[in-house]
DNA sequence: CATGAATGAGTCTTCATTCAT
DNA sequence: GATGAATGAAGACTCATTCAT
C-alpha cells in the first residue's frame, strides 16, 4: 500500500505534515518541561520523537522554531477560552471560568510548564505569549471588579493590586501541579479548587460581619 | 611579624577573599538573571565581574557553584526573616511580614529572579532553596489561619488551599517587578501593596454584610 | 526492504563504525606514539585521521577511551601468541617464540611504544595490560626454566631474577628499534636476533668448558 | 639572627641558592616520578617543595628547566661511576659494577622513575641524557666483551647484541623496583641481583658441559 | 626574595545544523 | 522524505607564567 510514498493530493500531503509536526511537538514538550529549553538537545528531541536528528528539520527550521511551536500549539485554547469568556456576572461564572483555565493548562501540563519555564528567560516569549493575553485578562478582571464596585457589591480596592492578586492565586493553583510536587487534580479536584479559591477572593479569610 | 612568608595578615587575605566573591557573586546574579543560568557562559560573567575567565575559578569550583552561592546568599535575609517572623496576630502583624518579604525580594531584585528562573529547570535548587523554606512559611501561614478558624475569626477554609494562595498572592505582586514589567516599588508603595493584598486576602472581594 | 527507514543495512553501517575506529585508532597511535598521551591534543587526532573533532566523539567516548582502545587492539596478536604458545622445549622452540614476540611488537610499532610511554604513567595501563600478561608470561617462562633445572639441563638458579633477565633481554632487544633509534628489522635479521639472545641466553657468554 | 636576609657574602648566597634549587629539584623528582612530567602542575610543585609557584621561578625558567635540573642532578653519580669503572677483568670486577649502578639507580628512585617515563617521550631527554651516556657505557660493555672473545673466554658472540642484552637486564632488575611492583632492595639483596645477573649472562642457563 | 592572585591561551567536550546517501 | 555521520563554533575549565605587593 503506497510504500515507496508516491504523490499525494496536496491536501494529503498537508495533513500528514501537519501530523508529525504534531507529534514532534508534543514529544518536545514533554522534554523540554522536563529539562528546560536549553538543557535539551536535539538528540533527544528526536529520540522522543522517535526520527532521526535530521529529520526535525524537515519540519522546523530549528530547535527555537519547536519552542515556539509548542507555545502557539498551547495558546489556542486557550484563547478559546479567553474569546468566549463573558465577563463573570455570578460567583459561578467565576468559578467555571476558573476550572476551565485549570483544565486547559492540566490538561497539557508539559506545554504549560515549558511555557513558564521559559517567560523567565526569554523576552520574546514573554511579551508574544504572556503579556498579550495577560492583558487581556487583566481586562477582563478588572472590568469584573470595576463593575462589581459600581454595582455595590465591591468594596473600592485597588484594581491593579487586585488583578495581579487573582492571577497569583491561579498561578498558586497551577505551581505544585506543574511542578510534580502535588499530583495531577481530577475534574472534581479542580471543580472544588476553584470553589474555593473564588470564595476566598470573594469573601476573604473573615468570618462576615465581624469587622 | 611576618615579614617573611605573606604579605597579608591570613584574616585581611580573607577578607580579600570574601569580598572577590560577593563582587563575583554580585556581577553573576545579574548575568543569570537577564538571561538564566544555562544561556550564561563563564566568559560573560568573567566579563560581568570584570576580570579573566580563569580568576573566576580562584574563587569558585564552577559555574554551577556560583549560582549555589547567589542562592545561598539570598537566602540569608529571607531566613532571617523567617526566623523572627512570629505567627502574625493582628493584620497589622500581617502587614509588617509581607512588606519586609517584599523589601527583601526587591532589594536583592537580580538573586530572586535568578532564583524564581531556575526553580523550574533544576530540582536540586527546587528543593534545597525553595521547598524546604515553602515549608516552613506554609506551617506559618497554617498555624495563622487554623489560630483565626479556632478564635472564630476565621471562616473554616481548607488550609491546603488557602496556604497557597496566600503565598501565590505574594508571588504574584514580585512576578511584574522581578520580570521588569513593573518598576520597582518604593518603601511606601511596598507598604501600600502590602496592605491592599492583606485586606483582600481577610475581606475579600465583596461589601461586607454582603453575604 | 528498509526502502523507508536506514539506507545501509545494519551490517553494513556496523561495519563502516568499525573501520572509522580503526582508522582512528591507527592514526592515534601513530601520534601517541610520538608525543605521548598527555602531550597530545584532540585537534591533533582529529587532524591525523583527517576528521573534525567533533567526529572522534562519534566513534569514542573521548580522548581517554581512544588510548584504551589502542592498547586493546595491541593486545589482540600478543594474546593469540600467548594462547598458543606451549612451554619451549628445545631451544628452537624458544627462539620461534621470542621471534614471533618481535614480529608482533615491531608489525605495529606506534601501539607498542604508545603502550610503552604509558606503562610508566598511567596505574591502569599498567595493571590492565601488561601485568597480568607479565605474569602469564613468568609463569611459562618460570616453567621452562624450572622444568630445565628438573631435567638437568639448567643450573639451579634464582627463578625470579632469571625470569626477570629473560624479559628484560627481550625489551633490550625492542627499546632502539620502538625509540627510532635502531631501524626496522627484517624478517631475518629478527630471526637473527632471536637466535643471538636466546643462545646467550642458554649458554652465556663464555666458552663452555671453561667453568 | 639575620631575620631580615641582608647581604650575604656572594658565596653565601650562592650556596643558599644551591641549596634552594636542589630542595625543589629533589620535591619535583618526587611529584615527577608518581604521575609524569605533564600530568603534575607547578602547582604541585610548589606545594611540594613548600613555597609558592612564584617562588620556584626565582630559580627556575619555568617547569622544564625543573625537569632537566632532575635529570642532570642524577646523571652525577651515573658519571662518577662511568668515570671511575674501568673494564671489568675479572666477573667480580663485573658483579661490582652491576651493584654499584643498582646502588645508584635506586638511591634516587625518583630521578630514576622520572628519567625512564620522559625516555619514551621527549627526544631532547632521550639525546641530552641518555644516548651519549648509552654509547659510553656501551663501548666499555663491547670492549669487555671484545677482550673476553680475544682472550679466548669469551664465545664469539654478536656485539651489538650482547650489549644490548647485557643492559636489558640490568633494565629488567631496574623496572620492578621503579615501578613500584618490587620493594626497594637493601644493599645486601642488590649484591645478590649483582651476581645472579652476571653470573646467568656469563654462563647462561644451562649446566656446563652439556652442550 | 616570597607570595599568590591574575591572566588568557589552550584543552577536552558538546551540540545545533547541514548534507550526501 | 528519512537518515545519521560530519562539522566546527562555542563552552567550561586548567594551568604555566607574570607581577604587584
Amino acid at each position: 500500500m503506497n510504500s515507496k510514498r508516491g504523490p499525494l493530493f496536496p491536501s494529503q500531503r498537508q495533513r500528514r505534515i501537519e501530523r508529525r509536526r504534531r507529534e514532534i511537538i508534543a514529544a518536545a514538550a514533554q522534554i523540554f518541561a522536563q529539562k528546560g529549553y536549553a538543557n535539551t538537545t536535539t538528540k533527544e528531541l528526536a529520540d522522543a520523537a522517535d526520527m532521526a536528528e535530521g529529520t526535525l528539520y524537515n519540519y522546523f527550521d530549528g530547535k527555537r522554531e519547536i519552542l515556539l511551536a509548542i507555545l502557539n500549539e498551547m495558546c489556542v485554547p486557550i484563547d478559546a477560552l479567553l474569546q468566549n469568556a463573558q465577563v463573570p456576572k455570578t460567583p459561578e461564572d467565576f468559578v467555571r471560568i476558573v476550572e476551565n483555565g485549570l483544565g486547559i493548562f492540566v490538561a497539557q501540563l508539559d506545554f504549560t510548564r515549558t511555557l513558564l519555564t521559559e517567560i523567565w528567560v526569554d523576552d520574546v516569549v514573554l511579551n508574544d505569549f504572556v503579556i498579550q493575553r495577560l492583558q487581556h485578562i487583566g481586562e477582563t478582571v478588572r472590568d469584573f471588579i470595576a463593575r462589581g464596585i459600581e454595582g455595590g457589591n465591591f468594596r473600592p480596592l485597588d484594581i491593579e493590586t487586585t488583578t495581579l492578586m487573582v492571577l497569583g492565586t491561579f498561578l498558586a493553583l497551577i505551581f505544585p501541579i506543574v511542578r510534580g510536587i502535588k499530583p495531577i487534580p481530577t475534574a472534581e479536584e479542580r471543580h472544588k479548587m476553584a470553589q474555593e479559591a473564588v470564595d476566598l477572593l470573594l469573601n476573604g479569610l473573615r468570618v462576615r460581619g465581624n469587622g
